[in-house]
Formats: structure tokens, sequence, C-alpha cells
DNA sequence: TAGTAAACGAGACGGTACGTCCGGTCTTCTG
DNA sequence: CAGAAGACCGGACGTACCGTCTCGTTTACTA
């Protein structure tokens, strides 16, 4: 977690700035993340209100327009927090790995933070360039870290071959992470129908078998 | 599109009610869920007012709420009508009916009405079990017709098993709808790439190998 | 109190306006008017709240600011209603007269909302010509009545002689309204002392004085 | 002005306390008053902020809290320093020693400064009775020099009789006072009319003749 | 043809949240 | 230790929409 201070001008760097003044508080960053997943649980995205999360922050509503330009970047940071827990323990074969992972990420997105806060952002987002990227950055390629290690660990074991060519390697990799994320949320968000071990080994065989061939072109 | 009339209390059926008094204007509905759409475009579903709304249909807000019950459900209904565009032409081959309808699905979620309102009221019910059943019942399933369609077309021409076991049949009949719909949302609203001929194409033939050998188990 | 509808835009003449839409509440006027001399006895001019004033005469915000622009224009006509209760009985004699309304101009400045109210516009009117007018006319030139008749009974009765150069006229006419009204203020205000019987016979002499050879020049 | 640091805990006197640290800089105190003289002309009493007075004069909040308790206080303070530049030159007789004292008080009352922060101060003063004493000391009692030397000065001339009961001349002291200061301050803020020569001739003859006849009882 | 009942436009209503601003206090670093 | 800088809490500001309500008006069907 250490995403530094959310408002600051980007980069950042190091402590160049704070010289004069109080600085700010480190606590409060954090109280105001808690409080605004606290408050998406209960209420969701339309129903948050900024006033009430400095209220269950111990915070004045100032301290939180100076940190975040508004409510989008502020549920952007503190659902992007719950994602960095996701992990990929080596389950011993490819097959499994995808299961887990798949099981994992469901499990995420079970929780109401998460699902009201991360659909409404990326809805705000189609309208809003700064804020789809933040979206990237703080979230989606954060992730991809995930099956990055899962490929590269299965061609160790020898179930998948070495990337021949790096550009075909690219496209299968983003093809890859598109298919196994957005069927998970589709799955549980959309169908509103439960990801559990029944559907993740069904998936994954499907993708499986996919990629077995897929060298596609 | 012969939708009914939307608030009406369910079910409905014939005339029964409308004995006396001044009919409901039709042309109100119609011109309501248009200024939706145009009201989408232009501000996204956080910034877009009913009051904005009424005022673009020229109508009053009176008459608006005396159809919907609220936002969400107004927009649910204007981003279906989108939806009912999509056709599955016969290309001749499963490979080429599915690239078909990816890049179909992919245009109508490339028009910023459908982008935002469809991912806005998805966010929404995820703490509204009445919207997500509207949504159900007014978009999903109502495109899993595709899906049904494609299938027993492929299985006429022999490119695909008939069904053996019904149970069976269903979950992979629900798998598929997820992993297609799923896919291509994520790509195009998530990771903010085309969904373009190559990319349909990849896709297409990761499914297929994995559902030529997916009844696995 | 005919005073018309505040905030309506000068003049109003009759009736012609309010043809569509529901009618404002004249209820809410009444309300308003007395929850501010509430706040003002309660509070001064300064720790008055819109907010607390809507609170108390049971009326939304929204509804406050659709009928005066802000605090000073609610308080000038607040406080104005408070001198309509000024008369002039006869008391038989002009110096009578005089100590009279003295003594009951005293009475107003010495209740607390018209203390804090009337100074607080007059010290915002300096920088704001609008709100001079205001005061202006609803409540300096809607008391001159008093001297006006004063004087005329005077006359009548052959304590006065009557106007011969109607301009001299007005202009002791001024004077006199200048001198009884500030000295009154300043004595109770400024000087924080009280305006009893004692100080009005005082007053009194000293302006009766100089009313008989006054006509100078 | 020989004003002693406002702020400081009531008498103190001479240069015992400040024995060690950085003594208080003497130019902050010309420059706050001075700022704040400034900002009243600009944006009238209830528009000024401290923190824009402390913008002004080059220092911090902290600085100016540690001097005054508060916006009333300060600005008694600014505007006391503007009424001590009224003196009473000797023109020879009393009504011209009157009509001076008119005029000159009115050119001050003319200044914008003087106008929104006198009354203001004034108007707050109705609840609080602190910050009556502080105006009455600063501002009032400090201008009743003038009336005095008036006085006595007429007294030398003969214009005026001796006083022969000391409460009586008290009486009527304090009527004098209240009826020059008050009439100019009506006529010039409240009834929004100029203090010329013309005035201040009517209200010399008015006041003179009152006071030949008025040893009222 | 008249009556009647509902839909309609307009807009005021009580509310809630917005994002900004200011008042006073505090905490840090510099002189 | 005074002072500059600026973050902090609290709370009012004036605005924008919400969803409801009350009007006067229009438009069909029914009697």
């Amino acid at each position: 977690m250490p995403r530094p201070t959310p408002a600051s001008p980007a980069g950042r760097a190091g402590a160049g700035r704070p010289r004069n003044g109080r600085p700010r508080s480190a606590a409060a960053d954090a109280a105001i993340l808690a409080a605004t997943r606290e408050a998406l649980v209960e209420l969701g995205w339309s129903r948050l209100t900024l006033g009430d999360v400095a209220l269950r922050a111990g915070v004045a509503k100032t301290t939180l327009y100076r940190r975040w330009p508004g409510k989008n970047e502020l549920v952007v940071d503190a659902v992007a927090e719950l994602f960095d827990e996701l992990e990929l323990p080596d389950r011993g074969s490819l097959a499994a790995d995808i299961e887990g992972v798949v099981l994992r990420f469901a499990a995420i997105l079970a929780r109401p933070e998460a699902r009201s806060g991360l659909m409404a952002v990326v809805a705000e987002s189609t309208l809003d360039d700064s804020l789809r990227e933040r979206i990237r950055t703080s979230i989606v390629e954060r992730q991809k870290r995930l099956v990055r290690e899962g490929k590269s660990r299965a061609q160790r074991r020898g179930e998948l071959p070495p990337d021949p060519d790096p550009e075909a390697a690219d496209r299968s990799f983003d093809l890859i992470f598109d298919v196994v994320a957005g069927s998970v949320v589709h799955r549980s968000l959309v169908s509103a129908a439960p990801v559990d071990e029944t559907w993740a080994r069904d998936f994954t065989a499907l993708l499986l078998a996919g990629l077995g061939s897929a060298p596609a072109r």
C-alpha cells in the first residue's frame, strides 16, 4: 500500500515541497479510505456522500477535498487497495493456478464495496479520460502482474511453450486478461450468478483448451 | 419497440384499465427515452438530471415521474432499446457468426449512451434487487436469444454435437454467454482498447478451441 | 402590512403574472419574517443564519432564497414591519406630541431585533446602493408621515405658522426628521443611555425653542 | 497614536513583561490596522475577512490573533484612529465652531472605512457588552472633549452663561452630544444626503436657538 | 352535447448534498 | 521565543436536484 498521497501533483518525487507549514496528517488518508469503503458497503456509490465519509473518518470535509478532487477519484483509490491483496499461490499446475485466481478475484467482487465502487467509476470514466487513466494505472495495470506470473510459471513447468514472437505474445496476453477478468465480472455482477468451484472448473477447462490450440495466426 | 408502458403495474395485460380520462400520450414515452439517451451522451449518468430530461423532451417532470419510478429505471429502459437492434445474420460458419456478433455488440458499446448508462445501472443494481431484476429481464435475458440461435444453427450445420444432457447444456450455455459478453465489455470499457477485426478473430479462435473440447468432465 | 411580495420584480402591479404553476404560500412569508425577528433577538445580525431562520419558520432554505436575495434584504423587511406600529396620537399640544413620538420610537429601538437589525443593515448599505434604497423606501420614507402629520396638526392649532416658501419648508422638514431620529438613535444605541421621560422633555424643549426661531434666514 | 498594544492583558504598563524571546514587531500593529481600513473601504464589514487582512498586512493569521481577540475588536481599533484627527479650531464664535465641527465630523463619516466600520460594530455591540464598552472608551468618550472644549470656550466669550447647577450641566452636555453626533450620522448615513455648508448652517441655527432658551426646567 | 376523469404544463414546496469559504486553533520549521 | 506557513475542525454559504404537491388547462371517453 505505498500508494502516494493521492492528490499529489503527479509523480511527487521526494520531499522537495513540504518545507513550511503543518504537514498533512498521514492518519487521515487511511481513515478516509477506510470510511469510504465502509460507506460503499452500506450505501452504494450513488448514495455515498463526501460529507458522510468525512464524518465517519472523523475529519473535516475540507481535509477531504484538499486531497481528492471529487468522489470518483476517492472511490478509485479506496477500491484499488482492495485488489492489492490478490495473490497467486503456486498450486502446482496451470489449471489449478487459474482456478485459484478466478475464485480469489470473485471473492473480492463479492464484497459490496468492490461491486458498486468498481462498476460506478468505470461508468463515470466513459466521459472522463483522466478518470479512466487513474483506473487503468491504479487498478488494471496493477493486476496484470497476476497473468504475467501465472504465464511464466507455466512456461517454466513446460505447460506452455516459450514466446517466439513478442508482438503476438503481447496480444494473447491482453486477450487472456480481458477474457478472465471480463468473464468473472460478468458472471458475478451482470448474470448475478455464483462463481463457485464448478463454474471455475468449467471456465478453466474452456480457457485451457483455447490456449492450447490458440497460437492464433 | 413493443416494450409495454414502462411503469405499468406488472402484468397489465389487456386494456382493462384505461376506461375514462385522458389517455397517456404515446409520443411522450418515445420523446422521454430519446431525450434520456441524448442526455446520457452529453452528460453521462451521474450528471444526468430528470429535470433536464423533461426539458429536452418538452414534457413536465410530473409526466416523467408518472411513468418511471426513478432515474435508474428510466435509464435501463432507455438503454435496453439500444440492444434490440442486435441481430445475428447467418454468415455460413460458426466462427463467422461469432465474429459478427462480437463486432456488432462492440459497436453498440462504443456509443456513449450505452457505455455509461449500462455500467451505471449495473453498479446501482448491486444494492437494489428489483433493479437487477429489471436489468436481467429487459437486457440480459433478451440477448441470450443470440447465443441460442447461433448454437442451434451450428448444430444444424454439424459444427457442434447435439445436446445429450440438458443440464450440462444449460451450464455451458450460460458460460458461453458470460465469456462472450464479459470479454467484449471488459476489453472495450475497462481496458479501453478497440474491439476490431483482429481482436474478434483472436477471441473467436480461443473460444472455438475451448468449445471443441469443453464438454470436458 | 400591504408590503408587496418582497422579492417581486419591482412594482409587481396586480395579479398579472401568477397564471401557471403552484402559487406561493402566503403563510410562508409571515412565518419567515417572524422567525427572522426571533433569531435577531437571540443571535444578533452577525450570528443570524439563513438556514436557522428557515428551520425556525418551518420552511426550506430554497423557499427563503426564492423570495429574498440575501440576509440584508430579509432583515430590512423584517425590521420594517416593526416600525409600522408607530402612531402619533393627538396629545393636545406640539410639545406633548413630540415627547410621545420620541418615547414610542425609543421603545421600538429598545427591542433587540430592531437595535441590531437596523444598525447592521445601515452598515451594509454603505457599500450597496440598492440596499440603501430598500431601506429608504421601506423604513425611512415610511416614517416621515409622522413628522408630516405632527407638523400639520400644529399648524392647525396655530402653534406653527403655515409654510410660506415650500422649498424652505422641505428643508426644515428633512432637518427635523434627521434631528429627531438621529438623536434618539444615538442616545439609545451609541451612548447606551435610557430615553426616558426626563430626556424626552429636555430634548423636546431644545427642539421647540429651535423651531420657534429657526426659519432663520 | 499611542494606543497601547491592543490585546495586551489590561494594564500592563511599562516594559515589565517582554524579558526574553523575540519581541513583537511594532510595525506589524500599524500594518494590520492600515490593512483593516483598506479592506473596510473595498469590502465593507461583512465581506472583510481576517485572512485577507493578514495577507494585505504581510503578516500571518497567528500574529493577528495574538493581538486582537476577533474581528469586532480589530475594527473598533482601526476605526478609532480615524476619529483622533478631529480638532476644533477656534473660529471666533460659537456658531462658527459648531459649523466647523459638524463639517469635519461629516468629512470623516464620508470615508467608507468609517461608515461601514462604525455602524457595524455599533450593531454588534447591541448583544455584546464588552464590545460596547470598548466602543465607548475608544471612540465616544474620546470625542466628548470637543463638546467640552467648545462649551468652555463659549463661556469664556460670554456666549453661554456659566454652569450654576453641575447636575443640570451634565444633562445638557450629554444631550448636546447626542443631538450633534446623532443628527450628523443620521443625515449622512440613513438619509444619505450631503452634510454641506447649507445644512450645517441650518442645523447650527436650530441648535443655538434651542440652547439659548433651553436651561430646561 | 355535456360531464367527468385523468393526463398535462408549470412551478412552488421541504429536503439533502454539493463544493467553497472563513473563523479560530494547531503544529511544524525558520530566524 | 516570535513569526510565516499552512493543515486542521467546524459550520454557514448559496446552488442544484430530488421527488412531491398544487394549481389551472386540455383531451378523451361516456352518458
